[in-house]
DNA sequence: AACAATTTAGTTGCACACGATTAACCTGTG
DNA sequence: CACAGGTTAATCGTGTGCAACTAAATTGTT
């Protein structure tokens, strides 16, 4: 890749990531519409649904957010009645977030309605994974690129 | 893909790139810093080094972004001396975005220094062409799912 | 016990992103 | 010319993201 010959916007693998995701979340916010959900609110939820209740901290790590992001959004889960937020007993530096009765019948109907609207885009099971592999090896790559290797250039 | 059994967080497509994307924002944030961009003003200004001047319209279907986004980030980008906004004379409902010399001076030595962090990756240019291309599809299929699909099911 | 260092969630400030609305402008039709 | 209909950029409100900071609580060390 020279350094010299300028990619075109349209050439640059960022550029795809970027506006695939906006697409995906574009596409979820609708799908997602009838529970009046964001889509960071229901991944919120997936990971939720996998293990609960967790610490805001684990809750983050999961989903690489930190609390400047997660505590406003838990906030409003916890007001739509989703989710409940109560300091811990043991370390009252931690709030566990739980899932409440409500978030917990609803999930399955979720669940449903999302895996609906993937079916539409008529994904191959062999295809999904093989790209979620290669998604998977640009963050890495991306994660083993320190700061440092950066300043250096600077 | 069955609608009974729940993908994790970490199989989802849609996790992936939206984690993927942060991971991309990030490493530009770092890469750029020198000039002070964020990553939507650096592709912003990489269209127009591509083709200027544009009008927002013309830039916003670039960038697939709508003027309540790119209103402000242009406003900023002015603040900063890289582009300068003028309504246009023929159709005054338009507003001419150009570079100025400071952005067009700048050019050579921005690419430089984002291809140098891109080396740092190490990406093989067939790999790197054929994930651009799949990502390509992705968008393609979330395009084709019209909201009508949706709003079918709900 | 005392107290410095660390950890945790919350807060603040800034920059997107986007739906919805507004205001100004242009265009086509009568 | 008049004016309804469409286009364009700007504005507003809500919701992320994230860096930097704060406050409270815990832990480690003396």
């Amino acid at each position: 890749m020279s350094n010299t010959t300028p990619r075109l916007l349209d050439e640059q693998l960022c550029f795809a990531f970027y506006s695939a995701s906006k697409k995906f979340n574009h596409f979820y916010q609708d799908a997602l519409k009838p529970f009046h959900l964001t889509y960071p609110q229901y991944i919120t939820l997936l990971a939720l649904w996998e293990t609960s209740p967790m610490t805001v901290r684990e809750l983050g790590s999961h989903l690489n957010l930190d609390s400047g992001t997660l505590t406003p959004l838990l906030k409003r889960l916890e007001k739509q009645g989703w989710i409940s937020r109560k300091r811990s007993d043991q370390d009252e530096r931690q709030v566990n977030v739980d899932l409440t009765d409500y978030a917990l019948e609803k999930r399955d109907e979720v669940y449903a309605r999302v895996n609906d609207c993937i079916d539409l885009m008529g994904f191959d099971d062999v295809d999904y994974n093989q790209l979620l592999d290669q998604v998977h090896q640009v963050m890495t790559k991306l994660d083993n690129i320190s700061n440092k290797d950066l300043i250096h250039e600077a």
